[in-house]
Order: structure tokens, then sequence, then C-alpha cells
DNA sequence: GCTTATGGATACTGATACTATCCATCAGAG
DNA sequence: CTCTGATGGATAGTATCAGTATCCATAAGC
């Protein structure tokens, strides 16, 4: 396959595909001659992943590049390879609330995490945009939400059973690896959808005018 | 309050500030002379709201303006409101997957729409959003977590059931407003950290060497 | 042999979210 | 009452991101 066919298959334009062959998160094609490489299904599928990534769950390219590399890299633990989608999902945030906000946040997710008995660790990413969260909710006066911790780690909870009974049914770490990327971030974004989804219908019973 | 102060009780740069009066998305201050302009509560609360949605929640800048716009405009009902915080969260995708990838997502989407007796507008962002997320999945061979849609979705009813009721106790439609927008939008992230933590947890006990 | 496509390199673009600079004015300290 | 530093407003500049565009020598396929 020549690179115009690859482009016609994924409906990436040409130098877009150029593009990400530069920058390495699409290995370069088979070369016959200098100026002539041969792409094959492997190159569709990592097109494809890579605009998912890209389009539907908004993972920014450098990202997205530290993930496929993650993921070719046969010598990182799926625990490592899990954690960097995990940062890719969390970019580094530099919010501000009330120290105040910010203490009762922390008490409040380490209470969480204890009763639960969840080992994360202390650096994890998600750890603070969680902690931020609730406390940016405590500063603008937002509660309620918080209340109910407990009943969104349960339902979150229920997510990963079910994630992780779905993908240990895969043959091969390799397939194990990228289908535990993909449900990740893919996974998150099918969430989101469904609960706006959700939010939307409710909201038309309840408020929708007239 | 001078923009000084303000900036100080924020941690927001005071450039920031101009900028987001130049934008539109902080009202003016009062103005007792012509460089002279006093602040309030509302500015340092509308602030930490703002940074709030870009930091936390990374919303666009330009939806950001737009929320506010919408809260701020009592004309508007309250469905109109949530629509555009939706609109917000779902960023217009261009998104190419193979057709019949496509035509089995929105037949599974459209079942669920009916089996749950949700009220859904066709043109609504997030259904495109699901629709192509699930085609992206099955594109990507990646079925399993599609076969659980239902219990997503479940999960997904009882945050909204959660969310409806934590709101509905706010006394006036101003805040019941906001309330809406910030738990829409602030919920996501604490949904999507929670989600993480709790991966984290598991791949942690399952997959972490050694 | 002629048109079109290709690989590779380099340069340019548009959007986003700020920062920086300038300036005339003004408040408050000394 | 003067001097310093902040302020409102305007305009210009910057960094990052994610591509697009252009050029060129070479190769494919009719």
């Amino acid at each position: 396959m020549r690179i115009g066919e690859l482009s016609k298959a994924t409906d990436v334009p040409v130098p877009t595909i150029k593009y990400y062959l530069r920058e390495g998160l699409l290995p370069a094609g088979e070369l016959s001659s200098p100026n002539q490489a041969a792409y094959g299904e492997a190159h569709i599928r990592r097109l494809r992943l890579i605009r998912a990534l890209i389009d539907l769950a908004q993972v920014p390219l450098a990202q997205v590049k530290e993930i496929l590399e993650s993921l070719d890299d046969d010598t990182e633990s799926l625990h490592d390879q899990i954690g960097r989608a995990h940062r890719a999902l969390t970019p580094p945030r530099r919010v501000t609330t009330t120290p105040e906000a910010r203490a009762t946040a922390t008490a409040r997710v380490q209470d969480l995490i204890q009763k639960r008995r969840w080992s994360v660790e202390p650096d994890a990413p998600a750890l603070a945009t969680l902690i931020d969260t609730l406390a940016a909710m405590e500063t603008l006066g937002q509660t309620n939400l918080a209340d109910h911790l407990d009943t969104y780690a349960d339902a979150v909870e229920t997510f990963t059973k079910l994630e992780v009974a779905a993908v240990t049914t895969n043959p091969t770490r390799d397939q194990l690896a990228e289908s535990v990327v993909i449900g990740t971030i893919l996974g998150e974004t099918l969430i989101a959808s469904l609960r706006l989804l959700s939010q939307e219908s409710t909201s038309a019973t309840l408020w929708k005018p007239h």
C-alpha cells in the first residue's frame, strides 16, 4: 500500500500522515527505493487509533505519541502502560482554590481511599485532579455532589470490574495492553457522552419550557 | 476592591484578568473615574468559576464565555442553559470510522434510547459522540465494552438522579442554573478522576510487577 | 516519454490563551 | 503638593499546538 491508498483508507490527508511519520507517531513504511515505501494493515490500525485518541478523546498529540511508544515497548509492564494512559488523560493543572477547601477535599479523598482499601500512589495524577475538583466545588459553593462521593465511587468500581473482566479475555499481552489503553481512554468518552444523554433526557422532562 | 486585590484573591495575574475583561468573560468593575474601577465578591466568584472550567474541565475559553452568557441571561430556560453546557463539553468532531461500524453503533444507541425511554433530540451533541465512540471501538476491534452499554447506562442514570436531587434543593433559579452547570461540567471531571483512581488501584493489585 | 505520485525536507498557517508594553490618569504616602 | 506606584484601556507580541503548503529529485505506470 502506498501513502495515497493509506490516506484513502483512513480518510486522513497525505500531509497529515507525513506529519505523523515525522513526529514518530506512525512507523515508517518499508522502503523499496529512496522514494518508495509500502504500508500495511498495521498502519491503517495505528492511524485509526491515533485519530480516535485525538478526535474523540481529545488527547494531545504529544501524549498520543507517548502512549503508542509505551504500547510498542514490551519491556514495560502493563501497570506502567496504564500509568502513561492515565497521565495522558490528566494534564498538569495549576489550580487555585482556598487552602481550607483543599484541606477538606484532601481529607475527604484520603478517607475514601482508606475505606475502599484502594492502593493508590500518592503522586497519582488523578489524585490531584480529584482533590482539586472537590476543592473547586467547595469553593464555588457546590458541596452537594461531594456528599455523594461514595455513590460515585461505587459506580466507578463497577466500571472498573467490568472493564477488567472484558479485557482479561484477551489472549496476548500486546492485545491486552492495547485493549486496556483503548478501554481506559475511549471508555471515558463513552461514559461522558452517555451521562450527557441521560442528563439531556432528564432535563427535557423536568425543565423543558412548555 | 481594585484589580490588584482581585488578582491576589484569586491568584490570577492582572494581565489575565484584563484579558478576561476584554473578552467579556468577566463583567467590568464599577467605574468611579476613567481609570478607577471597583470589583466585588461576584467578580471573585466568577473568576474562580472561569478558572475551574478552564483548568479543571478543560473547557475552551470561547465556550466558557457562552456558558457564562447563558447563565447571565435569565430569559433562557434551564433546559437551554444545560444544552449550552453540553455543547461546551462536546466539541465538534470529524471522525472517520467505517460506515458499517457507524451503522451498528447507531442502531445500538437507538435501541438503548428506546428501551430506556430517554427523550433525546436527534441532533444532541452527545449523541454523535456516543455513536462515534462505539463505532471507533468497533473499528479498533474493541467490542467488549460496548456489550456492557446497559450497565454503563444504569450507572449513569444513577448519577443523573443524584445530581438532580442534589440540585433541586437550590432556592433560586439563578443558583439552580449555576449548580446544574457546575455539576454537569465539574461532575465529569470528578467521575473521570475517580475512575482513574479505581483503575490505578486495580491495575496495581493485578498487574504491578513483582 | 509523459504525467502523476512519492519520500523527504523546510517553511508557512490559523487558532488559542495568554503576556508585554505603552500611556494618560489617579490614589495615597511622605 | 509632589512623587511613586497602580490602574484602565489599547495595541502588539509570544508560545504552543496541529497541522498545511511547497519544493524537489526520483520513481511508477500508462
